[in-house]
DNA sequence: AACTTTTTAGCACAAACGTGCTTGAACCGT
DNA sequence: ACGGTTCAAGCACGTTTGTGCTAAAAAGTT
C-alpha cells in the first residue's frame, strides 16, 4: 500500500489556498502556480489532488457555498427556536443576516470569493451549476425567514416573493458595497440599514 | 497636415467594443488583441489611441459612468419637475430607479460594464479612482432622492444616510440579481420590489 | 511633385497560463 | 528486504498577453 496522506485534508488545504488568493488578489490570479505557491506545493502536486483547473475552482465554490449556507441554517435554527416577540429573537436574527456581510476577517474572505465566483459563472459554463445551487440554498433560509417575521405569516405568495427577493436583494447590495467600498459602508452602517428593513419588514403598509 | 481622422469618434468606437466583449466574454477577455478584433482594428491601431491596456481599461470605465450618471440626471430632472403628490411622479421616480436595472439591451451591457469594472477595482489600483467617483455620483443622485420622498424631508441626517445607503443597496443587489440570475430576477419582481421598498421609504414607521 | 505628420499595421520578446508526460521519493504490506 | 502504489516535483509544448519598436500607407501643405 502507498504513502498515507489524508487526501481530503489536503484537498481542503489547497481550496484555502485558493480562497486566500481570490481575497487579496482576485479570482484571475487563482492560477494553478499562484494556487501552488500559496500552499507551499508544487503544480505537479495540485494537479494530483485536482485534475484540472477548472475541477480545483469548481469544488472551491462547492466549498464555500457549503460554509455559508452551513453557517445560515445554524444561525436560522437559533432563529427557529425563540420566542418570536422576544428581543434575542430579533437579536438572532440580525446575527442571522450578518453571515452575508463581511464583518470579520473570515466572513470577508468568503463573501469574496462568493461574489468572485457568482460572478465568473455569468460567463464560465462550469461554475453555473453550483452558482444556481448557490441561489437556491440562500433563498431558501431567506423565504422561511420572511415568512416567519411578515405579520401574516406570507400567506400571500406574491407578497412572499417579493419581500423575499427585496432582503435577498438588499443583503447582496450590502455585501458588494462592504466589500468594494468600505470607507462608505461600516459595520454600523450595514446594521442601521438592515435593522430599518427589518422594520419595513413587519409593518405591512395597509394598502397592500 | 495629416490624415484627418475623428480622434475622438475612433476612440468612441474602440470603447464600444470594449463594451460589447465585456458584456458577453467578461473583463478577462478585453484585451488588446480582443478589443482590436471586435473593432476592426489591429492591435498596433488600438495601441496609438490609447497609450496602453489601463488607459483603455480606465477610459472605457469613465464613459461608462458618465453615460449611467448622464441617465440618472436625466431622469432625476423629471422627477423634480413634477408635482410630489402626482401618479406621474411615482412613475417618475421608478423610471428613474430604472436606470440602474439591464431592463433593456444598452441598459444590460452598461449595467454588466459598470459592475465589472466596479469589481475589478477592489484588485487593480488603476481604476480605483473611477470607481469611487462612480460611488459618489450615484450616491448623490439617490440621496437627493430620499431627500425628496422622505416624509420629513430627511431632516434628520442619520435617517437619511441609512435610507439612502438602504436604497442603494437594494439597487446594487437588484441590478446584480437580474445580470447573474435572470431566470428568477425578471423585470416584472424588480418593478415589484422597488414599488415595495418605496412604500417603506414613505411610511416611516413612528417609532423612529 | 515633394514633404511632413498622422494613421494603420505588424514583428519580436518576455512572461504567464493549462496541460500531457516523465521521473524520483516516500511508504505500507508482504 | 522487497515490490507496488501513491505522492511530489518538474519539464516541455502550444497559447495568450502587454509592450517596445519599426515601417508602410494616407493625405493635407508647400
Amino acid at each position: 500500500m502507498p504513502k498515507i496522506v489524508d487526501a481530503e485534508a489536503r484537498r481542503q488545504e489547497v481550496v484555502e489556498a485558493v480562497f486566500r488568493i481570490i481575497a487579496s488578489d482576485g479570482l484571475e490570479r487563482a492560477s494553478l502556480r499562484e494556487v501552488a505557491d500559496e500552499a507551499g506545493l508544487a503544480v505537479g502536486s495540485v494537479r494530483h489532488y485536482f485534475v484540472s483547473s477548472d475541477e480545483l475552482l469548481v469544488h472551491s465554490f462547492a466549498v464555500v457555498i457549503d460554509r455559508i449556507a452551513g453557517r445560515l441554517e445554524e444561525a436560522y435554527a437559533v432563529v427557529e427556536s425563540l420566542d418570536k416577540a422576544s428581543a434575542e429573537h430579533d437579536a438572532a436574527v440580525l446575527t442571522l443576516l450578518g453571515q452575508f456581510l463581511p464583518l470579520d476577517e473570515q466572513l470577508a474572505v468568503d463573501a469574496c470569493v462568493w461574489m468572485a465566483f457568482r460572478h465568473a459563472a455569468r460567463i464560465r459554463p462550469v461554475l453555473e451549476p453550483e452558482a444556481a445551487r448557490s441561489h437556491r440554498a440562500v433563498a431558501a433560509v431567506v423565504g422561511r425567514l420572511v415568512m416567519r417575521l411578515m405579520p401574516d405569516g406570507g400567506s400571500i405568495q406574491e407578497h412572499l416573493v417579493t419581500e423575499a427577493e427585496r432582503l435577498l436583494a438588499t443583503l447582496d447590495g450590502l455585501c458588494m458595497h462592504a466589500l468594494l467600498q468600505p470607507e462608505w459602508m461600516t459595520a454600523e452602517v450595514c446594521r442601521d440599514v438592515l435593522t430599518a428593513h427589518l422594520e419595513t419588514l413587519v409593518a405591512v403598509p395597509s394598502n397592500r
